[in-house]
DNA sequence: CAGTATCCTTGCGGATACTG
DNA sequence: CAGTATCCGCAAGGATACTG
């Protein structure tokens, strides 16, 4: 994420690499399903994805924001209140992550079952 | 994936973890896309992605095979041919990854814009 | 050709403490 | 509440050399 290498030319390969690179960061691809379904707060956000440190958290956040997949509202109250929510670019995301979330969930049993048979295999 | 953390409790959420973990590794999603036309060897596999050292790949295919991804044949002869070709069940992850693919192709100059402007702002 | 073995560096990301 | 700042361990993963 900090340029691009020399050793790539292939346009059509780097833009899939970059993309692939955001969710590679492991809490992207959450965080976007995460508020999918509407904003969220902070707080809330963390609670819903679970196991995410405030630290990984504000980073992503951050990342997305800078990447225009996600807009961060701030009400100027006390105690403050900040919310996130995607923007149309991080809606057209969500879409196509939503259907790797599907796949998750049908076919981890095959996976699970394959990796039982393969380690029973060794 | 080496275990389900205590903090855990949705299994529906762990499943998409678990899958997300699966593409976290930065190249296996590539991997998958690079074998979805049909099957590859080694070395042309390596080619075909570019920038990934032997160390990976191989570890790389090696969690794919045993999560019943990717198929490995080995052809006896001297040089030897190994090919690898996506299974069942990896051929359903690549209609899904391909569709972040897709996105990536034609929303990656948009993100690349919003960061640059993100950047500006600061 | 298709790996394996080994070494070594980098940075992800957790834990903790603090602030507007 | 919603962060920031700092420290630090550990493992991802690159480079290099070697092998069936």
């Amino acid at each position: 994420m900090t340029g691009k290498p020399k050793w790539l030319t292939s346009t059509a390969i780097w833009s899939t690499r970059v993309s692939l690179a955001r969710i590679d960061n492991k809490w992207t691809a959450m965080v976007v399903l995460a508020l999918g379904k509407g904003g969220l707060r902070f707080g809330d956000l963390r609670v819903r994805i679970g196991g995410i440190s405030a630290k990984m958290l504000t980073e992503t956040l951050r990342d997305l924001e800078r990447d225009g997949l996600v807009a961060r509202h701030i009400h100027a109250e006390m105690p403050p209140r900040v919310q996130y929510e995607l923007t149309d670019l991080g809606r057209s995301l969500y879409k196509p992550l939503q259907a790797i979330g599907r796949w998750a969930e049908e076919h981890t049993a095959e996976v699970l079952a394959a990796r039982d048979a393969y380690d029973a295999r060794q």
